[in-house]
DNA sequence: TTGGTTGCAAACTTTTTGCAAGCGT
DNA sequence: ACGCTTGCAAAAAGTTTGCAACCAA
């Protein structure tokens, strides 16, 4: 069964961390939540939003989304045009993403692991699977 | 010893697609060339040519970087922030992108290979090490 | 001559910001 | 009441485009 529960949970990490619960941000949690698990834009959750509340604020939807980056609920992730994408909820995985197609892969974090190990111990750079976008070519579209 | 040549090269292949050799295309080249072999914005290289002449136009800049593109000889990085890093000259290599300082580190494409097998053997994905970048934190950075 | 290229200016897209009013605690 | 949030509008930043003039081949 579906209820918002993934949106309360979160509110009251926002609340633990000093913040308000607002109708706003229970719009924009619900929004986001019920479009998927998925890679969201910014476009893509103004349009949910709006489907609640037609005038509904797009700056209120970046800060929002900030302030859900803050707590660690979201992931940011830039593609290859200029647009961000936010990915939401569950368990973070790594993207992979098509450069023509733009159809974005989810795969586990693991797959990172040797990467992760080597940068670390070469370079003490710490790399964040949960936020790196590998690009690419997917099966569709060959490999040029 | 430095000469031009490497422009030359890249204005012959140009020469070769049907494209034409132009002073607006030498001036590009050299000065992406005379920058280093690093990673370039195109603010970098709007400062670049503009040091050639002053008059020198953005989108000239952004056509001719397109062309390059499409010759494939630079490559198209997306960074975290909403500028696009061009990658030029050399071999390619891996980049990987401090989300708090924005250093920039060059790795050999030879680190991705693990991942890039996986991918290919799990989901037909062909990984372009050289336009991927990896985010994370530096050194300097600690790993928050 | 032909058609790829450039200059210019203006448009576009995505995201950010200042400020006053509003609302959660 | 305190101060985090929102709405609005306008700006910022980066990149793209239409079009006429231009120039390489």
């Amino acid at each position: 069964m579906v209820t918002n529960s993934q949106a309360d949970v979160v509110l009251a990490q926002l609340r633990a961390d000093g913040g308000r619960v607002t109708r706003s941000r229970r719009i924009v949690l619900e929004a986001m939540f019920g479009l998927g698990d998925h890679h969201l834009t910014a476009a893509d959750i103004v349009q949910g939003v709006r489907a609640v509340d037609p005038t509904f604020h797009e700056s209120t939807v970046y800060r929002t989304l900030a302030r859900l980056e803050e707590l660690g609920v979201i992931a940011t992730l830039s593609s290859s045009d200029r647009t961000t994408t936010y990915h939401v909820g569950g368990h973070a995985h790594l993207h992979a993403s098509c450069d023509r197609c733009g159809a974005v892969l989810g795969l586990d974090l693991d797959v990172l692991a040797p990467v992760v190990d080597a940068l670390a111990a070469e370079h003490g750079f710490a790399v964040a699977a949960g936020r790196t976008v590998l690009h690419g070519r997917c099966r569709d579209c060959g490999d040029d």
